[in-house]
DNA sequence: GCACGACGGATTGTCAACAATTCCTGTCGA
DNA sequence: TCGACAGGAATTGTTGACAATCCGTCGTGC
């Protein structure tokens, strides 16, 4: 049963993401376009799928990936999938057990407390960074971005906003201009989408707009020392806001049937 | 000659690590007790062997690590050798070109610069839970580890008295209490010694002995404060120390023979 | 004499088959 | 009715061979 699932969300995945390819010379094309860092293209595209499925809490956590799903959804050898799915787990999105393949990553109550307070602290840094070094452009960039995001609220596009309103702090952090804490911030936002949708009370929002419009305020402002401190308080907010009881291993079949 | 050049290298580490393995029955009685996360034993133990040659500037930025070396050192298939280059390309110990194999990662002047900058702020952070979290404990195991590192230092053995250099950095980061920023900092440790290896003054010190016992000190009082504003500066020092002109490029053959 | 292109060795990327382990399910006995 | 055990299917770990790419060298033409 647990594999059915995974595969009817794999699917789904599949479906979001571009059209399935049929060999390689169809790929091939544009790769060199899309093509960051080392991952040879279909191997990115196939992160990527995964890894924004997980941001916009399609993927829960928990949720089994095996291989052989994978692997016909992108059309790939088991070898590609295996070292994504190695990098997916270097960055704690998944969890790889030994002889028995990867789930998308479930954070226990004391790692929730840690990511959190690590990106507490982090952003706080961050902030007086951006607050430092942002040009006018920047701040025109956040308040575009903050306005899309405005736009997806009032829409009522809850995918669509949950990752504008994780997006904004990473753009936060590319005006600190410098992309090794900025790539920290990136693996601890995830690792909050995720937290947030293994313990989300039904119906919360996750990032209050309009904090992010003034800390933008504060750093246009140049004052890094309030709008760290007003990132601080909107962290703790969302950490608040999430209901991380130890009642774990319950919601497995007797809440999905609408017992108990 | 590159070629020789590392196998060489790579067999002086093989040299200093475990002995060799004839095959995997030797090993899997005492591996239990190491394994630590994830890795199957021999994997861990080829990249803490790689990654403790680089720390110990034994493996220099730029080495070539070819494939069928590493198998025949540690006497396993390439598959093997392979996740451990990709996990090593990860926490960007060696860097990864496609088709053209693994070398250890030679950081430029820009990265430099936000390595350094990193990792002072994120020090920043550390020393200050550090000073909030320390037991007694913890303090007497820190001024048991500087001991450690004063008679390294006395003893003029170069190699270990750099490990427990940077360790002593990583056990602060333990008392910290937060794995998170604790791996963080392990990262920018490693990556800083590789700066240092890259672009060391001969005969340069990398790490002041009574700074990290000054911290230590404020610390024990709680005054997280005054513990952060030293290591900032012990962090500045260390960086000014090391002399990252762009000339890169040049010293490559000119300067080894000792003409220009 | 020098630049350009082709060839061979060496190294890496990819794949498919085999071995080992786990999970599920059905049966037996108390 | 419940627990334990065993068999089989499914999934993962590993290995070896093959294909693609890169590097150094040699040869040819200008």
């Amino acid at each position: 049963m647990a594999t059915k699932t995974a595969t009817k969300v794999a699917a789904r995945v599949s479906a979001k993401g571009a059209p399935r390819l049929r060999n390689k010379a169809e790929v091939t094309p544009d790769a060199d376009l899309i093509d960051m860092e080392n991952g040879s293209d279909i191997e990115t595209r196939i992160y990527d799928t995964v890894f924004d499925s997980v941001m916009t809490q399609r993927l829960r956590p928990g949720t089994k990936l095996p291989e052989s799903s994978l692997c016909e959804l992108f059309d790939v050898s088991r070898a590609t999938v295996r070292k994504v799915l190695q990098k997916l787990a270097h960055d704690h999105i998944v969890e790889l057990r030994v002889n028995r393949g990867a789930v998308v990553a479930a954070p226990t109550p004391e790692e929730t407390r840690q990511i959190f307070e690590a990106r507490r602290l982090l952003e706080d840094v961050i902030v007086r960074l951006a607050a430092a070094n942002a040009t006018r452009a920047d701040i025109t960039a956040l308040r575009a971005q903050l306005k899309q995001e405005h736009n997806a609220m009032h829409r009522f596009a809850q995918p669509e906003w949950a990752r504008l309103a994780s997006s904004f702090h990473l753009r936060l952090a590319e005006v600190a201009r410098n992309p090794i804490l900025q790539r920290y911030l990136t693996e601890l936002v995830s690792r909050c989408s995720l937290i947030v949708a293994l313990y989300e009370p039904p119906g919360n929002a996750s990032c209050e707009h309009d904090e992010h419009a003034r800390v933008v305020d504060y750093i246009e402002k140049g004052d890094g020392e309030r709008a760290a401190k007003l990132m601080d308080e909107h962290l703790r907010t969302l950490e608040a806001n999430i209901c991380v009881e130890p009642e774990e291993p319950d919601n497995s079949l007797a809440s999905m049937l609408g017992l108990q």
